[in-house]
DNA sequence: GTCTATATACGGATAGAC
DNA sequence: GTCTATCCGTATATAGAC
């Protein structure tokens, strides 16, 4: 039976973190209300901050989390051999991974503004622990003689532009099967960067 | 002398659009509030309703006015040859022209959350309308035998993703001259779009 | 842990004087 | 066209009861 009030830390904190996603990813942070938030989930206002001290930091984790996330999954997907597969590897999981977390992806991507500074500076430094990932897997490629590029980091920002445009951009797409989109950005990937 | 009163609808004008771009570039639209911005212009908030119906309105013609000229600066420049020469003049253009408009390229982008459902639907038909020019240049080069690719739609929004998210992630950028920046997309898009 | 109630600040927009 | 003053709604965050 539903209780009206009580002790539900392990539902509501999950509840808050998954409707805060959805809520931002489609209004922003900025036209978000914790009243709002709070209706989502089905408490009142005040009982979210026994899960964040503040607004602001409810963005900051949610951020933190979803890119400490993704890196850590990238380094367990890495084959760690020649470039050509390594690269093809990081587009298969840029992919997979971003595919199903459409509302992270677009709060990490869209947030920086509203963050505060030493929030701003945490987080554009796990992007770029990300980012540096696939520079490597470029440079490493160049040096093997498998790719041929003008510049390794504006290359890397490209291609990460490419891949993640079509989440930000384009989230009501269902029309492609994930196979047939991840052979289409290699298929576009692979060419830009060929010798 | 600078006058404290009277009547500057020239200067102002302008001023109200300059200062909203910037500022919402910088803070979203959200978090931008009308006395803020009249603040930034040098006029009491109430005023601005001299130059805007809404705060709505506002940031809609801003949006509007930006994709018009953005279309209409590209048909000038679109020289309708032969799909190659089109596509050259397509990536050169899209640099040349945003790069100068970070603010307003950026707002484009990343205020559509904001805007109500007409208008969003209004900015969503200009932006397709860009698109399109795009999607047309590629599906020409693959008539002609020029470009191979294995989805059109897709492969436009993967190219204007990797275009666009140079200027919406990276403005801070001014390391390398213009033309530098173009011969390496250039060169990407060449090579992700060649036979 | 959640509720209700509230302190305190700021938001968009308007009225009327100059 | 701009100003000052203000209406009225909503914001974040907190206090204290249960």
């Amino acid at each position: 039976m539903a209780r009206k009030q009580g002790s539900h830390s392990d539902i509501t904190g999950p509840k808050v973190r998954e409707a805060a996603l959805r809520l931002i990813a489609r209004h922003g942070y900025a036209a978000v209300s914790m009243r709002q938030l709070a209706a989502e989930v089905g408490v009142q206002a005040g009982a979210l901050y026994n899960y964040t001290p503040d607004k602001q930091t409810l963005l900051y984790d949610l951020m933190r989390d979803h890119l400490v996330d993704v890196i850590e999954n990238f380094d367990k997907a890495d084959p760690r051999s020649d470039a050509q597969s390594r690269l093809r590897a990081f587009v298969s999981f840029h992919i997979r991974y971003h595919l199903p977390r459409a509302d992270a992806v677009f709060v990490a991507y869209m947030e920086l503004r509203n963050l505060e500074p030493e929030n701003f500076a945490a987080i554009e430094k796990l992007r770029r622990a990300y980012e540096d990932r696939l520079e490597a897997i470029l440079r490493q490629g160049e040096a093997e003689g498998a790719f041929a590029m003008k510049d390794a980091r504006i290359t890397t920002r490209a291609i990460i532009g490419m891949l993640t445009g079509f989440f930000t951009w384009y989230r009501q797409e269902g029309r492609l099967p994930l196979e047939e989109v991840e052979a289409i950005y290699w298929d576009l990937v692979g060419k830009a960067v060929a010798r």
